[in-house]
DNA sequence: CTGAATCCACCACGATACTG
DNA sequence: CAGTATCGTGGTGGATTCAG
């Protein structure tokens, strides 16, 4: 198991407000951010990567982009083209995200029947 | 690696809008829900729940329970005491979540002080 | 003790229009 | 092409109060 779940007393399970994860995981674990990092598997133009992204808008596509950027995660890089491309590509950092990121996303498509039957059974019962 | 990112071809890498994995991110890939499986490696009542996580409010840790729970992570057991008591405890399948959570978790452990870098240096540039 | 209910402020997002 | 700017709105969260 992994180290918040192992060896630790009753008393040591917890969240602090200042725990390290928190601030991050606000900036990182939403959906559109782990689906860039999918998607980033090769260097991407913005567009390239909206087409890919259904349902994402523009300006949520670029703050989410922004975002990945400042901490980190990707590399934006303007192209001498005309007119201007920009191409965002995966730092080391970002790479190393893609391995819990993909985890969790196997989990969700590993589950999502019985996710949907739980739901089912949860409904009916409170209605 | 895992399945988003192993073996497929360009044309293939792309997130569309009924992708089972999206609904389920929405509902279980937020941070109070993580710090809950988190926190659950036995059963807790309420208010133990709430202690633990620094900052929740008792409206967001409620909702954050029920939808938990109705997602099948979680079940939840009134007590016959006096005053009455809930408990929360664990399904099979929060429990089978909890290693992908964890992963996570981990990984933003690990990776904090160089996210932290990577923000100053990103603001200092534009600044 | 464990919520449910209410009120309110905020901002996150969608839509749209404009620009280098 | 890759954004920025602006506006309008729904939903989310905080604080507080009430209840079983």
């Amino acid at each position: 198991m992994s180290s918040v779940y192992r060896a630790i007393t009753d008393a040591e399970v917890a969240f602090a407000a200042d725990c390290p994860s928190r601030p991050i995981l606000d900036q990182i674990a939403d959906k559109w951010s782990m689906m860039v990092l999918a998607v980033l598997e090769q260097p991407r133009r913005f567009n390239e990567i909206k087409r890919r992204l259904d349902g994402v808008t523009q300006r949520v596509l670029t703050q989410t982009l922004r975002r990945l950027e400042r901490n980190g995660m990707i590399e934006r890089r303007v192209l001498p083209t005309s007119p201007v491309g920009v191409e965002y590509s995966l730092t080391p950092l970002g790479e190393s995200l893609r391995e819990p990121f993909g985890r969790l996303y196997d989990w969700t498509v590993e589950h999502a029947g019985e996710i949907q039957e739980r739901r089912l059974a949860y409904d009916k019962r409170s209605s």
